[in-house]
Parts: C-alpha cells; structure tokens; sequence
DNA sequence: TTGTTCTGTAATTAAAATTGTTACAGTATG
DNA sequence: CATACTGTAACAATTTTAATTACAGAACAA
C-alpha cells in the first residue's frame, strides 16, 4: 500500500465530490484513475468502513460521498487509508546481540511516528473541498 | 526504496557514531541489521557520496563518519535516502480525457510535496548525535 | 419474475519492486 | 604476493502489489 492507496481514494473521493452526488460505478472511477475495477472496489469498501462514502448496490448503483466535502479532512482520509507505516517497518529482525540492533527497532518507531505525525497533521489542514476546488 | 533505506542509513550511521571513530566494515554492519552486506555496501556508497561517511579500501578497511553526528540532522539523511516520493506515485497514468485524471497528477504533487515537507522539518529538529544518545 | 447491471469479495495469476547472492576487479596491508 | 577489504555489476529469489476472473447477492425495470 502506501503509495498508490492514498491517491486513488483522493482521486475517489475528488470525482464523487465533482459529480455532486451523482452515483459513479467503479467501472467509470476505474476509467478515470486508468486501473482495475475492483481495486477501486477495495478502495470503496474501505472509504465506506471509514464513513467517507456511501454505495448503492444493484442496477443503477455506484458511490457517492456520505459527508460533505467540507468535513472530509486529508489528514483523516490519510488515516483511514494508511495499512503500513510510511517509514521504516523492515523485513528483518535486527541482531538483538548487537547493542544497537537490539534497540533500534523501538528507536526508529518512535522516530517515524513522530515525523507522520507532522505529516498528517500537515495533510490535517486541508479538506476535500480544498482539494477539489482547485480542479477547473 | 522509502522504507529499508532510510531504516538501514540511520542503522549504520548509528553504529559508526557508537564505535567512535572506529572503521567498521559491511560484513559487520549487515551483521547488526541482518542483512545482506552488499546492501550494506550500496547504502555507504550512497552514504558516502552525500559526505557522511568516509571508507577505506582494502585490507582493514572499513567505513567510519565523515563528520560529527552533532552535525547531521535526520532531514539531511532523509533527503539523502530518499528515491521517491513517500506518498503518490501510482503506476498508471489517469485517464487525460476525464477533468479530473488531467489533473489529478498535478494536484497530488503539490500536496505530497508539500505533506512530505513537513515530515522532514521533523526530521531536520534531529541531529543524529540526538538519535544516538538513546541507545544505552 | 426474469434479465440486466451493479456491488462486494475471494481466489488466482501476472507484473513489478525489493532484497539476496555470486562474482570479480581494484585497493590497501603486512 | 597472500589476504581482506570496498565497489559494482549481473543475476536469482522473494515479496509485494495490481490485474484478472469468477460469482453470489442486491436493485431495478420490463
């Protein structure tokens, strides 16, 4: 995740808000972000889990935002797309018989939550409808 | 990149500060991090290049600071490190025929760009003699 | 009430990114 | 000149990520 998790809910969420509550289906989301039509599904069902979007099953059904643009904050969406930590997360133990490898995992952890934290609460100052608004 | 590197950088830069001035070769290092020393190896080059190591070639050689840890600041070593952006990024290009994929790229940029600034502001209020002290 | 068009989700395959491995030239040391 | 390193490149293995296929269930409309 990470990377391109975060900026296809954005891009979700900007085409729902741009609509203005006209049900999208994933197919036509899918055709805009230029990827798989149930990647955008995941990416629904999780903006949905997090109350972000509302969906209509069936014929005829698609996506719409639950809440206003206004009360969608980036930092919040963020958070609720965020799955693995930005920094760090390693794929091997450090030697716990050295010193510093038997500490560093706790260091760097704290290290990394600190400075994502000053990048969400950066991401925290802007809403949807900041965003969305820059589109012409 | 992004994750292990940054991680890995501030390891070895970590353990250089420890030893004092002392040389350590990769195969030691990649010992305290559990990985591979050739890794170990790209990551001084890199290191190296940026000016905040020093290393000695052959027989007894090995790789030490090029300058006191009071005068790195973490910033620095992020900016250093870093390949690509932490956030954005995806893999496909949106669709240019949609309002908003003709933008979205744009869009995102700004706002990592500038989500990402804070986050090495962070970073930069940390020297790594400050990151070091920790480990006892 | 049946065909159609969606969502939601799982399972599988394919592609890409990351890490590990092997190999070896070049450099310093004794 | 043997040994022990760095610095790199090339390749293989592993892991992660995204695409694809498949299908049950929901809503709608004829």
């Amino acid at each position: 995740m990470n990377n391109s998790h975060f900026s296809i809910s954005l891009h979700i969420l900007t085409l729902l808000d741009q609509v203005k509550g006209q049900l999208l289906n994933s197919e036509y989301i899918a055709g805009s972000i230029n990827c798989n039509p149930v990647l955008v599904r995941k990416e629904l069902a999780n903006l949905h889990k997090h109350g972000f979007v509302q969906s209509k099953e069936g014929k005829g059904g698609g996506s719409t935002l639950a809440k206003n643009a206004a009360d969608i904050n980036l930092g919040d969406v963020y958070r609720a797309v965020k799955q693995k930590s930005l920094l760090g997360e390693s794929r091997n133990e450090p030697n716990p018989d050295c010193p510093v490898g038997k500490q560093i995992t706790k260091h760097l952890t704290d290290l990394y939550h600190e400075a994502e934290a000053a990048l969400v609460k950066n991401l925290s100052s802007k809403t949807l409808k900041d965003f969305s608004a820059g589109f012409k």
